[in-house]
This record gives C-alpha cells, sequence and structure tokens, in this order.
DNA sequence: ACAGAACCTTGACCCAAATCAAAGAGACCG
DNA sequence: CGGTCTCTTTGATTTGGGTCAAGGTTCTGT
C-alpha cells in the first residue's frame, strides 16, 4: 500500500496507529468516520488464543500490534498454520458468523476490532470498502497458492530458505530499511511455529538452519537473529524467484 | 448456490447454460443486462493450455462446460496444481491484467468471457457483483487453506482419499443424485494430475489407489470409474471430517 | 545465584514416499 | 489386425525427512 494512501486514510482513523487496510484509503466518503464509531480494542498475551476455530465470531478486525497465526489441525492433533496475522492484516469475514481457524497470539498484540453487523452494514453503504476487502482477499488467495507450491513440492531446506527470504523482504519493508547487500533481522516464530508453517517438524527446521549457517547462507546470533550476507543467494535456495508469498 | 438463486440468475443471463457465479442473484437491477453485451465464448480443446503465467489476460470468464487446471511450476519443471476450474467456476481478476498460474484445460472446455474493462465498470455501477465476487474469494481461499493442510501434514493415503472424498461429493452435487448409501463417479483427472494436486508422485497415486482398492475402500472399473461402497469410510480414511474442500 | 521451564540442537535409526525400471492395458489409426 | 502412443500398474531400491532420545541454552521467577 502506497504511503500516500497510508496518509490519507489516518485522516479517518487519526487515534488509531493501525492503517485500516481493509479500508479504501482513496474513498474520501465521511461515511469512514463511522468506522471510528464503531470500533473497539482488544490486547490478547503471548500464546493466548484469540479464537478457536468453529467459534462465534461476532467482529472483523485489523492487528495493530504484535503477530498471531492462523491454523488448522486434524483430530489427532497435526496441525498446519495456513496464514500469519502481522500489523495491519485484517481478519474476518463478513457473511460468516463463525471462525475457520484458531487464531493465536505468537507475541503480545493488540487488535482493532469493529462488530460485525455494523462493519457489513459499512460496506454496504461504502462499495469502496468492500472492493479494498476484495482487494486483499485476493491477495491473500494468491499468497496462499504459492505457500501451496511450497508445501507440495519444495524440499526442507528450499521451505526454509523461503521462509527466512519472505521474512527479511517483509522485516526491510516494514523497516523501511533500503536492503542493499546485507540484510539483518529476528525471526518473529518459534522452530515448532516454522515446522507448522512448512509443513515439517521441528527437528528438521533445526537441521535446516544449522546447514544452511554452516553453508553460509545466513549467520546466526542467538536463536532468532538472522544475517543474510547474500539475498541472492538465499533467494537461490528458495527454489525460485517468487518475490511475494505469504507474509505479503 | 441454492436452486432458486440460478433460477432468478438465469433471467439475466438467458441464453447462456452457466450460471454466473460472480454475479449476485439477488440483484434485480438492469444492469447485469449489460453483461450479455460484453460477453463472448471461447473452447479449448482437452490438453490445451488457456493461458501461461504471467501472460496477459483482458478478461475475466466462468466455466460453462469442462474442466480445466490452475497450476503454477519451478524452473526445474516441479509442479503443484493450485486451483481445480468445475462448470459455473470464476477464473480472472478485477485489477490485475496478467494471469498468475497457467490454466490449462484437462478435458474440452467452453468458457463464458467478459472483457475485463467493461466488467470492472460494470463491477463499478452494481455493488452486488462485487460482494458476489467477494464472497467467492473468500470461499476460494478458505479451500485453498484446507489444501493447505492436507499437503502440509496428511499422509499419501489420506490425500488420495481426501480427493476422492471431494470429487465424489461434488459430483453428486452436479448430478443433483441424492446421496444414499452407494456412490459411484469418474474421476475428471489423469493419475498425473492427481499427483500434481495432491503434490505426490504418480506412482505413489497408483499404489495408493491400488491399496484402498485392495482394502475395499472402493471399488475400481477401468481406470477412472470409482464406487464408494460405504462414504463415511472413506472420510475417516482421509483423516477428517471435513465436508468442503478444494473443489467447493 | 539457583531451579525449573521453555526452547533449541544434535545424533542414531527408521520408514513413507521418491526414484528407477519394466511391463500391462486401452485407445486410435493406417 | 498389428503398431504405436498414452496412461497406468507394479516391483526393486534409495533417500529425505520423521521419530525417538539425550543434552545444551536462555529466560524467568524466587
Amino acid at each position: 500500500m502506497p504511503a500516500e494512501d497510508i496518509q490519507q486514510l489516518s485522516l479517518h482513523c487519526s487515534d488509531c496507529p493501525i492503517r485500516h487496510r481493509a479500508v479504501c484509503a482513496r474513498c474520501e466518503s465521511t461515511e469512514l468516520d463511522r468506522l471510528e464509531e464503531i470500533k473497539y480494542y482488544r490486547s490478547f498475551e503471548a500464546g493466548q488464543t484469540v479464537i478457536w476455530s468453529g467459534d462465534k465470531m461476532d467482529f472483523v478486525a485489523s492487528v495493530v500490534s504484535g503477530i498471531a497465526t492462523l491454523t488448522q489441525t486434524l483430530e489427532d492433533g497435526r496441525t498446519q498454520m495456513v496464514g500469519l496475522l502481522l500489523p495491519s492484516d485484517f481478519v474476518g469475514r463478513p457473511g460468516r458468523d463463525s471462525a475457520a481457524y484458531n487464531i493465536t497470539a505468537t507475541t503480545d498484540i493488540v487488535m482493532c476490532c469493529f462488530r460485525k453487523k455494523p462493519f457489513e452494514e459499512l460496506m454496504l453503504r461504502t462499495p469502496h470498502i468492500g472492493q479494498r476487502l476484495l482487494e486483499m482477499t485476493l491477495d491473500e488467495l494468491d499468497a496462499a497458492r504459492e505457500w501451496m507450491l511450497l508445501l507440495g513440492r519444495k524440499t526442507a531446506r528450499e521451505k526454509i530458505a523461503s521462509l527466512l527470504a519472505i521474512v527479511a523482504r517483509r522485516d526491510a519493508a516494514i523497516q523501511l530499511r533500503v536492503a542493499q547487500g546485507q540484510l539483518a533481522f529476528d525471526l518473529p516464530l518459534t522452530r515448532e511455529a516454522m515446522a507448522d508453517y512448512l509443513g515439517l517438524t521441528l527437528e528438521t527446521v533445526s537441521r535446516q538452519i544449522s546447514a544452511l549457517k554452516r553453508d553460509g547462507v545466513i549467520e546466526l546470533e542467538g536463536k532468532r537473529h538472522v544475517t543474510v550476507p547474500d539475498f541472492d543467494r538465499l533467494l537461490c535456495e528458495a527454489g525460485d524467484d517468487s518475490d511475494g508469498g505469504f507474509l505479503v
């Protein structure tokens, strides 16, 4: 989302640190002011579950700060992460009143919620909101499909490299650090969460990270801080030149 | 989509056998008549490529008859199917002018196309179309995420059983055959396409189908015709009680 | 400063699925 | 009818990643 859009949007939502990506920034309707009337905030601690799959969900929300995951599980406990919620991401589905996934906070998190009913009414009156939501949903669909390629066809090493590349890019975008040459960032996920994301076991994740380190593709400081000396090398390890992916 | 919607919709699109699911059936606006003005048909033979990923795509379309696949590939040829287009499915993305995936006809296929520009203009004037598209896109996203669970965490046998269950259900829905007890249908995919769908090799697909046959979960007649004596048994083999999935 | 917990790494071993290889079964065609 | 092509099955072997197990590192709370 271009910077000027964020700014313009913030005119409508001035006390809130979030960029409501659900809302069309180009729409100048005063309807958007009504978002202020129906919104409220909720906080969760790291590890807390925001909502369980199947539970009633009478709100939609944007992430203000922190990180949450969307996961699905089989009866026997096998878990697959199907999405990651980062600041400014939108969650919740107009027209459906129960959650489709478990949402879990992996860090302390603040969400900006809108009660679903009034939000839907606002959508009806303000087509631009729906259009923006459609755009966002299509982006998520593309990201999910790219992840399908990763889950179905990539090797463990490629999966790890892809994840690192995506996190690096996302981090660079957030920090607005222009990334020439060396990149450094903190992994926002535990080894286990990475495993659930990539369809691997945590042991394999650990082993492959060690292998990438041994081969000089990345450097590690502590468990979480990663330095990438040669981003192109990492991309090459990722098995494709994909420039997008899940974290969008 | 409920039957009455299809019927009501067909008022607006009477000569076309397709149910335009992209269009809100409940909308009585005469705007919908303009769809007639901007639509045209294209046919493809089995095996033909409709469009390559990255190509310019200046239309959106609904599938009238036949089956097509959406696939992504890595440079070395590894292929992952990320979607299956069945009659009445919508393809194409307002707001993006190149295709994100390879679209290939797996049977002879007829598509009902709308030039993108006028379709987008129509969307602007008719919010219900956008809303319906949003609904459909959210359904596709759910399906893609369910597929992520399958790709990341299910065994080969569970993958095959899941695919069979989904095809069986979809077939039953299309045929409007009420499915008490025994189900029978034709597989719409080659072993190789199934493999690309499930993230397996074609040999593994063949072996697992043979195993399910040997264990009495399914019966096979020829290579493609499948009979399911006990649908619950098949669901159980699929590893979850999922009632939806990719084919929607 | 110490105990405990949570998280991470590494090794040894195993197995499900990939790979390599060969042969069967239809479909189509001259 | 036999030949060829495409699709499918089955067998033998290999291997990537899972499983089980044992320690190592931080971090937190007392």
